[in-house]
DNA sequence: AACGCGACCTGCGAGC
DNA sequence: TGCTCGCAGGTCGCGT
């Protein structure tokens, strides 16, 4: 399910439940969900049994809980000014239908529950995260942390950090991170031989954008997902990439309005999708662009990396004779 | 470097 | 009713 901005709408609902809690047990209900920890189940649980979270960080679509205390920990982790340099993280990632809930013991486990954790007591707070996912294809894993190569925050953070967690160190900065480099993204972008949807979604490039952000982004651009990237003028970048800036900003105020209940969750995402989605999804409907224009170009489908890409053939046409 | 594909999974709706 | 198929917002790793 989640992109980036169903991933921001559960960190920021997760910061305020867990952190300075310690995790006190861990029960890994179905192992498949920690598969990405190397050393299995009983070190992820043990390592994360007596640690403390120190915050929730997020890059891209990959969240991560800097822990204190914790086993794993190199020694002397604590700085100068005894400010506390965490060394290992618990991360995250949502797959396509993971979610994170805060829930009380009182309520019943969900279907796909495969992760539960135990926090210390707080005042009126549930006392659970789960780790819920029907697919399985996100997961938890212990991860630890490193500098960054800019020396810049490693991602958005209630106390940021110059630390990323190594297993998200491969992927770029998003476009809501405020140290995003355009400039870079579009040097990148050109250096690239690749058509600018694939480009969009490659996390090594720009993170955090998803088939269906992408989709709008590009719709909102009028620019073709095939469009070849070493031929992007600036301008077009730009367009795009704010273009993708403004659906998941629009898409996360959307989601923030549903999670003031006593839960963390993804569905944050059901609200925007219906009303506002103007290119996923819509094959065979008019492009409300166009509609507006009083023109008649009908949203299309095409398969592009095996999976689906909307488009309008009207306002974000292919080229004619391959010039762009 | 780029790409296509399979793998990892469950579940839903459409069509027969 | 039950079967198969296609589809689903992600990522990783392999072969070419």
């Amino acid at each position: 399910m989640p992109e980036l901005p169903e991933v921001e709408v559960v960190r920021r609902g997760l910061v305020s439940w867990v952190r300075g809690r310690t995790i006190t047990a861990v029960e890994v209900v179905d192992p498949r969900s920690v598969r990405r920890h190397a050393l299995g189940p009983e070190d992820f649980a043990g390592n994360l049994e007596g640690a403390r979270v120190l915050d929730v960080v997020r890059r891209g679509k990959f969240l991560w809980l800097p822990l204190a205390d914790t086993p794993a920990a190199e020694p002397g982790a604590r700085a100068a000014g005894g400010t506390i340099q965490p060394s290992v993280a618990l991360m995250a990632h949502l797959g396509m239908s993971g979610q994170l809930l805060m829930q009380d013991s009182s309520v019943a486990d969900e279907k796909h529950l495969k992760v539960r954790l135990l926090l210390s007591p707080a005042d009126g707070m549930p006392e659970q995260l789960r780790f819920v996912d029907q697919r399985i294809f996100g997961g938890l894993f212990l991860t630890s942390l490193i500098p960054t190569a800019d020396g810049a925050p490693g991602g958005l953070a209630e106390t940021p950090l110059p630390l990323i967690a190594e297993e998200a160190a491969h992927i770029a900065r998003d476009p809501l991170d405020p140290y995003f480099s355009f400039d870079e993204f579009y040097r990148r972008l050109r250096s690239r031989k690749t058509g600018l949807k694939r480009a969009l979604l490659d996390q090594g490039l720009v993170s955090g954008i998803g088939n269906i952000y992408a989709d709008e982004a590009l719709w909102k651009a009028r620019l073709h997902f095939a469009r070849p990237t070493d031929t992007l003028r600036r301008a077009e970048a730009a367009r795009v990439l704010d273009a993708a800036r403004e659906v998941m900003t629009e898409a996360l105020a959307a989601g923030g309005t549903s999670f003031d209940s006593l839960y963390v969750n993804v569905n944050g995402a059901s609200g925007y999708f219906d009303r506002s989605l103007n290119a996923y999804g819509r094959e065979g409907r008019e492009c409300k662009r166009c509609a507006a224009a009083g023109l008649a170009g009908v949203m299309r489908r095409d398969q592009f990396m095996n999976r689906s890409s909307y488009s309008c053939p009207v306002c974000q046409p292919r080229p004619r004779n391959g010039r762009w």
